[in-house]
DNA sequence: TGTACATCAGTGAACGCGCGTTCACTGATGTAC
DNA sequence: TGTACATCAGTGAACGCGCGTTCACTGATGTAC
C-alpha cells in the first residue's frame, strides 16, 4: 500500500514542487523547439503528472509560456551581465567601449547557442512586450535594453558619444546586433559557418561603433 | 442537370486555375497571420474546393508554403527595386547613397505594412534559404540581397567606400534593418508610434551609412 | 495528543477542435483512330 | 465527324494525431478544537 510515496516510482502524490517542475519542463521544450514547442500536455508529461494538474499552478497555456519567455529574455540578459563584468579595460572610454562590444557578442553568441530559448524570449504572447527601463524582464534584475542603455551612458560619460547622437542610440545598436541573430538563427544566414559568423559579428559591431561615435 | 457547369455557384468541375486560386489563397492566409496560418484546409476552403484537391497541385503542404514563401520574398525585392529607381540623384555618391537608404526604408516600410508577408518571407521550411546572388527569390528578379549588393558596389565604384569597408558591408546593412524590421513587427518595439519608428528608423539608417563609410 | 473537517493538489475520462494525409471514387477532357 | 478510352482533376469519407480545456472525483495535508 501505498501511503505517502508510490513504492514504484518513489514520487508522492503530492509533487511537492510541481510549479518549478513545469517550467523547468517547459524551458527545456523551448530550448529544444522554440515557443511553440512549450505545450501544457508536453510540460506536465515530463513532470510526470496528469495532463490538468498544470491547472493548479497556471491558469492556462498562455500564463505558463510567458514565465517561460521571462526566464528566456532573463537568461539572455545575465549573459550580457557576465560578459560586460569580465571587461578589465581600466580607461573609461575603451572600457566603454568593450562593454558595449561585450554585450553585442553576448546577445549573439546566445542567439547561436541557444536558438530557442532566443526565439522564446521574443515570443511573448499577445500584446504586451514593449521594452524599456523596468520592463521586459520580469522582476529582478536588469534587462537586456537597460544593460545597452547603460552601456551607452557610460560612453556619454566618457565623452566618446555626444548627446545628440546618444539620442536613439539604443535602437540602432539594438537593430543591427538584433539583426544578425535572427538572420543567423532564423533566417537565411542559419548555419553560416564558424569563421564567417565571427567576420560578419566582427563588422556589425565595428559599423555600430564607428556609425554611433563617427 | 448541370453538366460542364453548376448552375448554382457557377463554377465547373474543374476549377481551370486552382494551382494559382491555392497560392493566392495562401498568400491572403500569410498576409493574415504568418507562415503559420498558410493551412492547406484553410487555402482549399478558400478556393472553394474540397480538401485534399489540392494534392493535385502540391505533393505536401511544405511545398505549397514554399512557393508563398518564394513570393513574399519577391514582394519585398519588388518593393526595394521600386524605391531604389525612384531616387533621382544625378551625382553618383549621393545617389548610391540615397538607393541604399531608399533599400533601407523600403525594407522596413514592407515589414511594418505587411508583418505577415515579411515573416512568411523569412520562414522557408527546414533547412534551405541561405541567401546570395541568385537564391532566395525563386526564379525571376533580384533577391533582397543582391539589391544591397548592388547598392554598396555602386557606392565602392563612385569612391565611397574603400575596398577594405567593402568587405561584409552586406551583413552590417543588412543586420541592422532586419533587426529593426524585426523588433517592430515580431519584439518589443511592436506598435511603437509612428513618429517614434520613423526616428528609430533615420537613426539606423545614419548609424549604417556612418558607419560604413566612415 | 487525537480527531473532524476544510482545503489543497493531484487523477482519469472525456469533449471538441482542426489539422495533414490517404483511399476509393467520379466527372470532365482530350486524343487516336 | 463520331466514338472509345486513357488521363486528368476533382469529390467525400475516413484515419490518426495532439492539442487545450473541463468535469467529477480522490488522496493528502494542515488546522481548530
Amino acid at each position: 500500500m501505498a501511503l505517502m510515496v508510490d513504492t514504484v516510482n518513489m514520487r508522492p502524490y503530492h509533487h511537492g514542487n510541481l510549479r518549478e517542475a513545469l517550467v523547468d519542463a517547459g524551458l527545456e521544450l523551448a530550448r529544444q523547439g522554440g515557443p511553440d514547442a512549450v505545450v501544457l500536455r508536453a510540460a506536465t508529461r515530463e513532470a510526470g503528472v496528469s495532463h490538468n494538474a498544470a491547472y493548479r499552478h497556471f491558469a492556462d497555456r498562455d500564463q505558463l509560456l510567458r514565465v517561460i519567455c521571462e526566464r528566456c529574455m532573463r537568461e539572455l540578459a545575465l549573459l550580457m551581465e557576465h560578459r560586460m563584468a569580465e571587461v578589465r579595460e581600466p580607461d573609461p572610454v575603451a572600457g566603454a567601449q568593450e562593454r558595449l562590444a561585450a554585450t553585442g557578442r553576448a546577445y549573439v553568441d546566445f542567439a547561436v547557442s541557444e536558438p530557442g530559448w532566443f526565439r522564446t524570449a521574443f515570443a511573448v504572447p499577445a500584446t504586451v512586450a514593449h521594452f524599456g527601463p523596468g520592463e521586459g524582464a520580469g522582476d529582478s534584475g536588469r534587462n537586456p535594453y537597460e544593460l545597452l542603455s547603460d552601456c551607452l551612458d557610460d560612453l556619454h560619460r566618457a565623452g566618446a558619444l555626444t548627446a545628440e547622437r546618444r539620442a536613439n542610440a539604443e535602437v540602432a545598436a539594438w537593430s543591427a546586433v538584433h539583426g544578425l541573430a535572427a538572420l543567423l538563427t532564423e533566417g537565411p544566414l542559419r548555419g553560416l559557418p564558424d569563421a564567417d559568423r565571427e567576420a560578419a559579428l566582427a563588422t556589425v559591431l565595428r559599423v555600430v561603433a564607428d556609425g554611433l561615435m563617427g
